[in-house]
RNA sequence: GGGGCGGUGGCGGAAUGGCAGACGCGGCGGACUUAAAAUCCGCUUCCCUCACAGGAGUGUGGGUUCGAAUCCCACCCGCCCUACCA
């Protein structure tokens, strides 16, 4: 009988929803583990990137449940967000439609992975008993003073009459599109997650990968220094963040944001034209113009000055587009001699540049010649009382200089010591449709018009329910804002108000969503304090890297926000009753996090390009690109023809130059012809319609998960996902790969239900005992893997074991206890990666009666596994001279002497020294 | 510009201070077959060699060490994050 996934796969699946194998019930006699694996979008179909997610985590979990833990691995849909919105503005089809279509198709892909998620704890974030606790966690947030409502400048996009999400803008560019973004100032929602800005900056709990705690580091951006009290002539106060309070003797001029408060106030009416052009040029400004790299600083000068606190000298106060209104007060002190982009702004505009701090042993500094900023260690020179003070390159208060002015500053009262954060609060409002509602309305007058400041409705008239028959336009604003229905309501005074009519931005619902996990169904809070107080907090959560500084920090920001709301009360009560201490378990939501890396797609030719400019060696600068089909190749071409192979930014690696590779740039006017695109092709569509090795729809190189599982099967798909790659990695597809593991999978069934073992002499003590060396090792090394995530290592191992095994089969040792103990054990230890195959063999073919997912992990014993002779390796000054086999349990002299005796060393005279390294190498220098 | 991660056979990858290339793909040779697929056996880092035996070798150059793919320094290349953050 021969190995047919077909028969067997959908067979096991049904048979485990029967005996519900996979349901995850509270049991306080056992220890739990949570283990939780990204949830995914309901795009419609499942990607083979959510096959390489979902599965490796899914055999850990396994794993962990043989090894005697209680194991929740739940499942669900991030169900809220855009596409479904497009999807409804392009094909006219209801955006609860398209996305239950979507979720109830991939529901049955995701069966076919044959994970061990319990179905009966499925979230989805879109349904009314889901965004119910989202919006009621709006509302917590918003009594304990966590929610408010500001301006602030979102992210336009003209092209597609919507304001975009910040994920959704890459290089100011809409990510889908490639069409620029635009700011504009709107009033929105935001939650303070800068108030948790340092508690974020603390790792210590979490076992995470060093990059994500770098990015997240990186991300909130703490700094140390000073605020500053300026004033301007006519004595407002101008306050400036610094990091560089030691410098504040060489601020010679000050930089407001174009959309500082008292950029108004301060222009004199000489300067009002100029100041007043020059905002408005600012504000035209596209994100691409202003993120260009190398732009030159622009400005303009107020007329107006103030008056350094520290010496009471005016200097002139300019509005310059690098300062940035956003980031600590939206106004600096320019020091040009010890800041870059100052001394930049210093010599365009011909500005004074005071040094005040001198390198030692290097000749006196002189603003008027210095040809950069210097921003090294020194000595404070032209700095009043502070003369001769060292500086250092420490930052904040370990620096001798800076701590010196900082507490000069509060005794005078001019400033005071600050720490300032890179972190912005988290804009959580949307102009869509397609999210969770604000619970939120405003009193209104006659006509309609909102009067008054925003109310939240009381808890017994959430959720706020979207209603259904609202009309898809893409005017900018939410479809809601056109529905009369959902637009007013009455109070319980009788009062008329009007609903907030944005929606929640969706990484609310994944802030949350580990909660909902442990009782979806609960409807008196968003989650059951019983279920909470067993399984919290999770304890292994995998995803992509992606999601470092967004969905990462949100969570935490969440978690630590409730623990502080006192949500957690209940649950950490439950838990004192069954003597758990619920100390620390609510400052994290997840304890450990792995990333996976990215399938991509099998390598495909780039795209053939036709390029005619200049060149100068293998250096091109292109006029005009066009994107051809290779087979409109032209024999004759006064330019560069070939294959792109590569892209950084606007630079082209195109084969086929004459010593290979070329390499062009292509400049802004250059002319571009992209047939696939639509419209006039720009050199910043590059990137996105020349990207030659990532999979997606678009490059036709799609790797199809539902096909390979008809092709292969469950089994042999997620074996080789675990088995090509290292998972943190990831790599490309290789068609070819999957044969490895489809012939393992062949051979394991083939080793046990196929072959006739019968031997008729007596097996040796020796066969025995290295049979049952092997299958220890093996246990040891599985256990290894999946442990530290390398799945393929254990493949690895389970491979070899297999071959082990096929090269005695045909001898006696087939009729002992040890090929018993050997083939139950593979058995076993296959279980977690290819779960169907592994039942039969258990429960068919050995005919146990339980499952071999409750079976327990096998106990690798070291004195079994541990070898009895061992190849020592014979080095010469390190060289390898010599492999002698000897005995496990040898000595030192003993190897020294068979070292030293082996023809190969060939030693003339005395050794001066002898390495050993027990049961290892013997390495004689010489 | 700043930060992070990485670079090992034709390919995916093992090895984290001690036998480089486990395991697999592909390739080559052979068996089976009318033939092909599948399957089985053998070889497969490179150079030299009929073979044995050698020699070289983990991006490049230096260093530490009895010994380095592994640790340190510099450089080159690739990927990711970030981008006037005062």
């Amino acid at each position: 009988m021969a190995y047919k996934p077909e028969d067997i796969e959908d067979k096991w699946r049904e048979q485990w929803a029967a005996e519900s194998l996979y349901r995850a019930r509270v049991d306080w006699e056992r220890p739990k583990h949570y283990a939780l694996t990204m949830l995914p979008y309901p795009s419609g179909d499942l990607h083979i990137g959510h096959w390489f997610a979902m599965v490796p985590s899914d055999a850990r979990a396994r794993w962990m449940r043989m090894r005697g833990y209680n194991v929740l691995f739940p499942m669900g849909f991030d169900a809220f967000g855009l596409p479904a919105e497009n999807a409804a503005i392009q094909r006219n089809i209801h955006p609860w439609k398209w996305t239950y279509a979507n979720i109830e198709r991939m529901r049955g892909q995701l069966r076919t992975m044959g994970c061990m998620f319990d179905w009966e704890r499925e979230a989805i974030s879109c349904t009314p008993e889901y965004y119910h606790w989202t919006e009621w966690f709006f509302k917590q947030f918003y009594e304990h003073g966590l929610a408010y409502r500001s301006e602030a400048m979102v992210n336009w996009s003209p092209s597609l009459q919507t304001v975009l999400a910040n994920e959704q803008v890459i290089d100011g560019k809409d990510e889908r599109t490639g069409q620029p973004v635009v700011q504009k100032l709107m009033t929105q929602w935001f939650f303070a997650i800068t108030r948790y800005a340092e508690q974020l900056l603390d790792f210590e709990q979490l076992d995470w990968p060093e990059p994500v705690i770098t990015m997240q580091t990186n991300w909130i951006g703490r700094s140390e220094g000073a605020k500053v009290n300026f004033h301007t002539e006519d004595g407002d106060p101008i306050t400036v963040f610094t990091t560089r309070p030691d410098t504040l003797w060489g601020a010679t001029f000050m930089v407001l944001a174009p959309e500082h408060d008292l950029v108004d106030r301060v222009t004199t009416d000489e300067q009002r034209e100029a100041v007043e052009q020059y905002i408005e040029q600012t504000a035209r400004a596209t994100e691409i113009e202003r993120l260009s790299t190398d732009r030159e600083k622009t400005g303009v000068f107020t007329g107006g000055y103030a008056i350094n606190p520290v010496n009471n000298e005016p200097v002139p106060i300019w509005i310059a587009d690098y300062v940035l209104s956003s980031y600590g007060t939206g106004a600096i002190m320019a020091v040009p001699a010890h800041d870059e982009r100052d001394f930049a702004f210093a010599r365009k505009y011909d500005l004074t540049v005071q040094p005040v701090i001198q390198p030692e042993g290097e000749p006196d500094l002189d603003g008027e010649t210095m040809e950069e900023a210097y921003v090294g260690p020194g000595v404070m020179v032209n700095s009043g009382p502070f003369g001769g003070t060292a500086v250092t390159e420490d930052k904040g208060r370990k620096n001798p200089g800076i701590s010196a002015v900082i507490d000069y500053l509060e005794e005078q009262g001019i400033g005071e010591e600050s720490v300032n954060y890179r972190l912005r609060d988290w804009l959580i409002s949307r102009q869509r449709y397609w999210g969770s509602p604000i619970p939120m309305v405003y009193p209104i007058n006659d006509e309609g018009e909102i009067v008054g400041d925003p109310q939240p409705l009381p808890d017994s008239k959430l959720p706020v329910v979207l209603p259904e028959d609202v009309e898809f336009i893409p005017s900018g604003r939410s479809p809601l804002t056109y529905h009369e229905p959902f637009l007013y309501t009455t109070t319980k005074d009788g009062e008329r108000v009007r609903r907030e009519t944005d929606t929640m931005d969706t990484f609310m619902c994944s802030s949350w969503y580990q909660l909902r996990y442990l009782s979806p169904q609960y409807d008196e809070g968003p989650f059951d304090p019983q279920e909470a107080a067993y399984w919290l907090p999770v304890d292994v959560y995998t995803g992509g890297a992606e999601h470092a500084t967004m969905h990462l920090l949100y969570t935490r920001f969440f978690t630590k926000a409730m623990r502080d709301m006192e949500l957690f009360e209940e649950t950490a009560a439950v838990m004192r009753e069954h003597g758990r201490d619920p100390e620390g378990l609510f400052d994290e939501p997840m304890m450990m996090l792995r990333n996976q890396g990215q399938v991509l797609g099998a390598e495909r030719p780039g795209d053939y390009l036709l390029i005619s400019g200049s060149q100068e060696g293998t250096r091109w600068t292109a006029e005009r690109v066009e994107v051809i089909d290779r087979r409109d190749a032209p024999e004759d071409f006064d330019g560069l023809q070939g294959e792109l192979m590569r892209r950084t930014e606007n630079i082209l690696q195109v084969a086929g130059g004459e010593d290979g590779l070329a390499t062009v740039e292509v400049p802004e006017s250059a002319e571009v012809i992209i047939p696939s695109m639509e419209g006039e092709a720009r050199v910043d569509q590059l990137k996105h319609y020349l990207e030659i090795q990532r999979m997606s729809k678009s490059k036709g190189n799609v790797i199809n998960p539902d096909e390979l599982v008809e092709q292969y099967g469950t089994d042999t798909v997620r074996t080789y996902l675990m088995f090509a790659f290292d998972w943190q990695k990831g790599g490309p597809w290789d068609p070819e790969g999957i044969k490895g593991p489809q012939r393992f999978l062949n051979d394991v069934w083939a080793l046990l239900v196929e072959s006739d073992l019968a031997a008729e002499s007596e097996a040796t003590d020796k066969a025995m005992r290295d049979l049952r060396r092997a299958t220890h090792q093996t246990i040891m090394r599985v256990s290894d893997g999946l442990e530290s995530f390398s799945f393929n290592t254990s493949i690895a191992a389970l491979m070899a074991f297999k071959n082990t095994l096929q090269s005695v089969q045909n001898t006696p040792v087939v009729n002992t206890e040890a090929w018993t103990e050997a083939v139950e054990t593979l058995v076993k230890l296959l279980a977690p990666f290819a779960p169907h195959i592994a039942e039969e063999l258990w429960r068919n073919h050995f005919g146990h009666p339980e499952s071999v997912h409750v079976q327990p992990w096998p106990e690798a014993d070291e004195e079994i596994a541990a070898e009895d002779v061992i190849t020592l390796i014979v080095q010469v000054n390190g060289k390898l001279r010599d492999r002698i086999e000897v005995p496990a349990d040898i000595d030192e002299d003993a190897a020294r002497e068979t070292a030293l005796a082996s023809e190969k060393v060939n030693l003339e005279g005395e050794p001066r020294k002898v390495i050993y390294v027990p049961g290892r190498l013997v390495n004689i220098v010489t």
